[in-house]
DNA sequence: CTGAAAGCGCTAACAC
DNA sequence: GTGTTAGCGCTTTCAG
């Protein structure tokens, strides 16, 4: 049988204390689940009510009165991000053993925004943020004054007083270069880098691609690197302003999975085979590098490391808040595929 | 200069009164932007207590107190697909002139518990719900008793009392499969077919896609509907094991551009030229159908005007409760790439 | 322009 | 097993 449907949403726990006839506290441990604190016929009575009238527990005030919410906000620069999807499903699944719900929230605009973030009040809702900072620097954060238990991800260089799951920007950035290289690639262009600036992303990995040109004597160009933002569009667009500039290159390292396969998709588009006339190496071994035609050979950050690295400063904060901070950095592997055989 | 860091987390507004010595309500008053409400100099040092102590509003008591959260959440089977990633793009910035956040939410594990999710208390920490039914049913939803404002997107039977905005199902399906018939395929696999059952998102594709043979009298063979999922791995591996039970086909049409991509990886990998020896159609026109090798023809939802509907929708229902329930059906359009040349 | 009182709906702590 | 009390931190309402 079909119950009721809702009455109105008005209802609260002392309404159906009162037409159950009994406590709003039984109501309160019948929804709570606390078997033996009620008995079963009285549970019985309380639960008809329940699914007669239609009630539903009012979270935030459960979330007041418990001084928690029970929830772990991943704050992303960008909802449409196959990197961070497959980021938030991992913490998901590691969160949800110790009761915590994962939910995604945009970072406000752009990726310059991220900062903005914390110190915007809605993010308090939740009992801990974990952040990406692919834009903003160190600095940055401490003007922010976080005021939740907070793990950082993402940036190397961020005070030491912040938990911290670094990325290897620097050593994935290099073992993708040398790949190019040892594949026969002397000129390698680089899609979303960055050549000065502050410690950010692209200027991490882009120093890391330079240290792999300085260690085998392959000289650097910086018509070489374009500076772009990093997703498909961004990719294609690159490739085909360096094809009509007329620079000369035989290998593309993206700073993104996505840079890269907007790479491909240009090259395709123009003729160029991978790997036979340009080669390609991407970063964050996304699910569809393995699907790309041809398979895209890609940085693997260690995503699994990263997400067990971040479950686990997140637990370590919320269980003591003045546990010293930890920095955590696992090592870049490379995934070789046909994109550089 | 760089304010001091938080204080403690337990601070209050009653606290900030104190040091500022105002009462609550200024303080509540600065907090909320009531300029008209705090003199300019109360308001300065009301900032300044605020600053250096590091005090932050405690959302669930706003909430609990305003009777609404601001967010609406979106809840998905998987946070890594690009489909609902897109999609939460769209609706978070459609929302956001409005006053509302969105955020993302997982339904708990797999696809089948879609209704689960609305009987599961967290979603009722926000002051709606855009749900995605693909397995559900719409008896289902009656049995979930959802109790606050929803708008169910992408079935189309949905109970007549819902806000719904459907996708054309059948429209789209005929679309891709009459694109692939005429360009010339005869033997059209589809991936993540269903022939039987109640009527679900493959069921009613797959109704599409029979359709759309019979009125080009070209024949039906249950042999060519893979019930796999719809992911990148099943549709890369639905192919292979086409392929490996010697089935002949010319075309695949995947009911997601995530399985096309799958199916067109498979392909390459096993030499199979796109569109020249199999002819390929996706579903969803992802932005990575754009950049995939070949360009991927795909089903185009009208995502732009689901988007639109949805929060249309939300709207008036957040402003009427009892306003009559609507269901808006944007047509599917198709767009051909190269897959389908 | 500023403040005092009341209460949003729930659950921890403690009776009985 | 069940009930009573108190109060989480905020904002609405109404006084001044």
């Amino acid at each position: 049988m079909t119950p009721q449907p809702a009455e109105r949403a008005g209802l609260t726990m002392a309404d159906v204390a009162r037409l159950a006839d009994v406590s709003v506290m039984t109501v309160s441990n019948v929804v709570n689940d606390r078997e033996d604190r009620v008995g079963a016929e009285t549970r019985r009575r309380v639960l008809e009510v329940i699914a007669t009238t239609g009630y539903r527990v009012n979270m935030p005030a459960r979330h007041l009165r418990q001084g928690r919410t029970g929830s772990i906000v991943l704050a992303v620069p960008d909802f449409a991000s196959a990197y961070f999807g497959e980021l938030a499903a991992r913490l998901a699944e590691r969160l949800r053993p110790h009761g915590f719900r994962l939910v995604m929230e945009l970072t406000r605009g752009t990726l310059d925004d991220e900062l903005e973030t914390l110190s915007s009040p809605h993010l308090d809702g939740h009992d801990a943020i974990i952040l990406s900072m692919t834009a903003g620097t160190a600095r940055d954060l401490v003007d922010a004054q976080p005021r939740k238990p907070l793990v950082v991800i993402g940036e190397r260089s961020v005070p030491s007083d912040f938990d911290h799951v670094a990325m290897d920007n620097v050593g994935g950035a290099r073992l993708a270069t040398e790949a190019l290289l040892d594949a026969g690639a002397r000129r390698i262009a680089v899609i979303g880098g960055q050549v000065d600036g502050p410690e950010s992303m692209p200027v991490l990995r882009t120093q890391g691609y330079r240290d792999a040109l300085a260690s085998k004597s392959v000289p650097w160009d910086e018509g070489l690197v374009i500076s772009s933002g990093v997703g498909l569009a961004d990719g294609k667009l690159a490739i085909m302003s360096l094809i009509e500039a007329g620079v000369q290159f035989d290998a593309v390292f993206g700073l993104t999975d996505a840079a890269a396969l907007g790479a491909m998709s240009a090259l395709a588009a123009t003729g160029r085979r991978v790997p036979h006339d340009v080669k390609v190496v991407g970063w964050d071994n996304t699910e569809l590098a393995t699907y790309a035609v041809p398979p895209l050979s890609s940085v693997e950050p260690d995503n699994s490391a990263m997400a067990d690295a971040i479950v686990r400063l997140l637990l370590r904060r919320l269980d003591d808040a003045d546990a010293p901070a930890e920095t955590a950095t696992p090592p870049a592997r490379i995934v070789h595929r046909a994109s550089t055989r």
